[in-house]
DNA sequence: GTTCTTACA
DNA sequence: TGTAAGAA
């Protein structure tokens, strides 16, 4: 894994990704308050992206076309992280998950999801992540 | 010239 | 979210 540490390298100024992005810096700063960024600083406190940084924005992004507000945008990247890390985990363990238990897991946390922000992912979304 | 923060139509 | 103001 001596790649992620080049993933996760700052690199660019914010100009740099709102080109690669096509999102404007008040959407971008925005996404940072909600820490679904965290972008690097500059000893002039200037925001230094990573790729992992454009990545999220990229999903972030193509979630807002979809009309999936903040809210569900935390939700599904907290999610996410969730599966990652319990996929990590069984890879540690030597341990392979099979792809009956990840989708048992994106069930039940979707349904955690659903008694609290329900709303805030839209309905025919939901259907995608139940196939 | 760019970016940062804060505030408001 | 867009945009303006003032500072860095």
């Amino acid at each position: 894994m001596n790649d992620e540490i080049r993933r996760s390298m700052p690199l660019f100024p914010i100009g740099i990704v709102m080109k690669l992005t096509e999102l404007t810096a008040r959407q971008i700063r925005y996404y940072e308050q909600h820490e679904l960024i965290k972008p690097a600083r500059t000893d002039g406190n200037q925001r230094l992206f990573s790729f992992n940084d454009v990545d999220r924005l990229l999903e972030i992004k193509a979630l807002l076309d979809q009309k999936v507000n903040i809210s569900g945008i935390k939700q599904i990247i907290q999610m996410k992280q969730q599966v990652q890390m319990s996929t990590d985990q069984e890879e540690a363990s030597k341990k392979p998950l099979s792809d009956r238990e990840l989708r048992n897991h994106l069930k039940k946390d979707l349904m955690m999801a659903g008694r609290n922000g329900r709303a805030s992912i839209i309905q025919g979304q939901l259907s995608r992540f139940f196939h």
